[in-house]
DNA sequence: TATAGAATTGACGTAAACGTAAAAGGTGCG
DNA sequence: CGCACCTTTTACGTTTACGTCAATTCTATA
């Protein structure tokens, strides 16, 4: 099988197969390129997100893997869970026009959304709330003298 | 002891303490009274932020475990983290000014507030990138004829 | 060939804040 | 008396996304 030596993963200038885009890269090389640890690699697929073929017992990465791992972070990035990313994903279909998919997608991503807004809106509350707090500890660290004011437990 | 009877908490009439002040409420009061769980109680005493009387085996809350239980409240809102709230509080001295104390709250507080403000810049940039990938999709589905588009694992 | 650098599987550990039984004791009331 | 209701302690379970060994094997290079 063609790997691509460490150390020139896009300066391969011999052993270039056939078809282009018949590249596969291993894991070290896969985690370093989409800044995962191996672990993280390993993990995923476990969970049937990623389905990298295998040289022996040497996982090899492809194009198509890479495309996956992108959607995957993509999915963890808005906070999709990875149970929502492979339920997402599992509904694809090469030969199809996805629409299913895309109905999930977006009714997922509808709900996700509203979360992060509501999220936004708590933290937005609690950034308040702090800065309320902060200013009424400085006034009583300014005026040292209120022993028992109403914010000490 | 004196014990407020049960379905009647704000209404005792008879058998008032001579200082008034020393109302105590058992733990399911206390927990409807501020909408936290039995457990959870339980939870911040073992924890070392409650510290309620006993009658025998029974909880006894008084005024300072509301407060007390007001602030963890407080904190756990604004993100702290009750080893953090517990940290705060243990510094609580009513005889002193409590300099150490206040100190010891604004700084962990300046730091939580730069994180929520870190949270919340992630959540927007979140919210942008999902509206965006949900902008695709609708875009997808109402042109029903891409099958192999960009987004698609 | 020796040694370092990748890679493998397996499996327990972590964080946070409780949830959720289980088994049992106390109390007021009709 | 009996039943409902409140309370107690003990202790394992939950969630999510990996981290962190451990023991071993494979490969490449000096």
């Amino acid at each position: 099988m063609k790997l691509v030596s460490p150390g020139e993963a896009a300066a391969n200038s011999n052993d270039i197969p056939a078809e282009a885009g018949e590249e596969f890269v291993r894991i070290g090389e896969m985690a370093k390129k989409y800044g995962v640890t191996l672990r993280t690699l390993r993990f995923y697929e476990d969970k049937g997100l990623l389905n990298p073929k295998r040289d022996g017992s040497t996982r090899l990465y492809t194009r198509r893997d890479k495309a996956r791992l992108k959607l995957i972070l993509l999915g963890r990035k808005v906070g999709f869970s990875l149970r929502d990313v492979k339920q997402m994903m599992d509904l694809y279909d090469p030969t199809g026009s996805n629409t299913k998919q895309l109905r999930l997608a977006l009714d997922k991503s509808e709900k996700q959304l509203a979360r992060l807004q509501k999220q936004r809106a708590l933290i937005e509350d609690a950034i308040n709330e702090l800065s309320n707090s902060m200013t009424v500890v400085r006034r009583m660290l300014t005026e040292r003298a209120a022993p028992q004011a109403s914010a000490a437990g």
